[in-house]
DNA sequence: TGAAAATACCGTGTAAACACCCGGTTTTTC
DNA sequence: GAAAAACCGGGTGTTTACACGGTATTTTCA
């Protein structure tokens, strides 16, 4: 026997899932709540064994809910609600402490199957939204790639060695050159990437994957 | 008519495609080369549509061999082959200019389907690549996320300036706060997060997504 | 082959970061 | 209601980063 809560401001949707699990006899809606607020009180009263959670609620972001139910009922495994449109915040989501991730539209077949793997303590995502989150990935990278300045051998050396925390004057030790050179390089690091200080270097050089052993 | 140069630094692999692209009268091997310096000779006097390149070759690597491909000859599109236990390398290839990834132990259908993919500008990647680096992505963030100190709400406040490039004293300006409270504030986060200094930091930070806006 | 870029070095100076020390109040937690 | 943690501030000093100036040799590539 499988205890289902559902949350999600909108009634509909709650109502369309209750149709959907109503003829599985091993799953049973134990709880119903169209705001955070509700649900937190609901779960002091009725805790689930599986949380349906809605990531797009008025007042409180779906994560926020994720890791205040987390929290304080650990055993409650959430299955994440969302539109196509948030490939954004799963990760997010996921990193919380939800299990599975599905799409609103999906159909009876994927909301059994979901639920079932996330009971049995597996993690279960949508197809689809693997596949959205793969490109995003892959095409998020290679439009930042683009638009990464040209480094020279030694600019990309110094820069490697200030991301993995060396001072100038370890660059210099490591490199054999002069400390006022490896200063140099890293004022045109700066110039080149246009940060105000290192810590924009390093965010530039790790988001634009300028760090591999490529040339 | 589609012609294709393969780069292996196994003839067996080189023999095993071949015979599998033999059927297809619109697609031609118009070259194949064991290593890096053949295959750079090769494409001066024959340049072909598509090459199936080996991620995995005695004196250099695969993404290197990518960048120097490209950079002469921007036209040709790139597959790179590999075997099943490397997914470090892909997205550093995708972004050297390939356009598909192959396992080796591909079937001839997946062959197929890349060279039809990529050679109509498409991106094409193994399936089951594609399942491992979803998988890769998302359980090293979890893991990580794991080992993630908590932070106080200043220490977070604190934290989210810095990467945001802000020195201490513009944090405390922000913030209301004297220079050497943020001071204080930033050697705590220092010894929380065992980083030498502040590129640790940030690394960390933007590692452990640390960043949201949750709480 | 000649201009441009990359390499390497130096002088001088200010601003920022890092590292210790110390004191106190307020809020959280058990 | 006591203990712990978070909060806020200060003193002093060293190290590092950043900024501006300069010269000279080698490499790269059109």
């Amino acid at each position: 026997m499988i205890r289902i809560a559902i949350t999600d401001d909108h009634p509909m949707v709650i109502s369309g899932i209750k149709n959907m699990l109503s003829q599985y006899e091993h799953i049973r809606v134990t709880g119903e709540y169209q705001n955070a607020a509700a649900l937190m009180e609901g779960l002091k009263q009725n805790a689930p064994d599986i949380l349906l959670l809605d990531i797009q609620m008025p007042g409180i972001t779906g994560d926020e809910a994720a890791v205040s139910v987390t929290k304080h009922y650990p055993d409650i495994r959430i299955i994440a609600l969302t539109g196509f449109d948030t490939p954004f915040y799963v990760r997010s989501m996921l990193q919380n402490g939800c299990k599975g991730y599905l799409l609103k539209n999906t159909d009876q077949h994927a909301l059994i199957t979901a639920i079932e793997a996330v009971s049995r303590n597996e993690q279960y995502i949508d197809p689809a939204l693997k596949e959205e989150l793969l490109n995003n990935m892959l095409r998020l990278k290679k439009q930042k790639s683009s638009s990464a300045p040209s480094l020279t051998r030694r600019e990309k050396e110094v820069l490697k060695l200030i991301v993995d925390e060396f001072t100038s004057q370890e660059i210099a030790d490591e490199l054999f050159l002069s400390l006022r050179t490896v200063e140099k390089y890293r004022i045109q690091l700066l110039q080149k990437f246009k940060a105000k200080n290192t810590v924009g270097l390093v965010k530039m050089a790790l988001e634009l994957n300028m760090l591999d052993s490529s040339d």
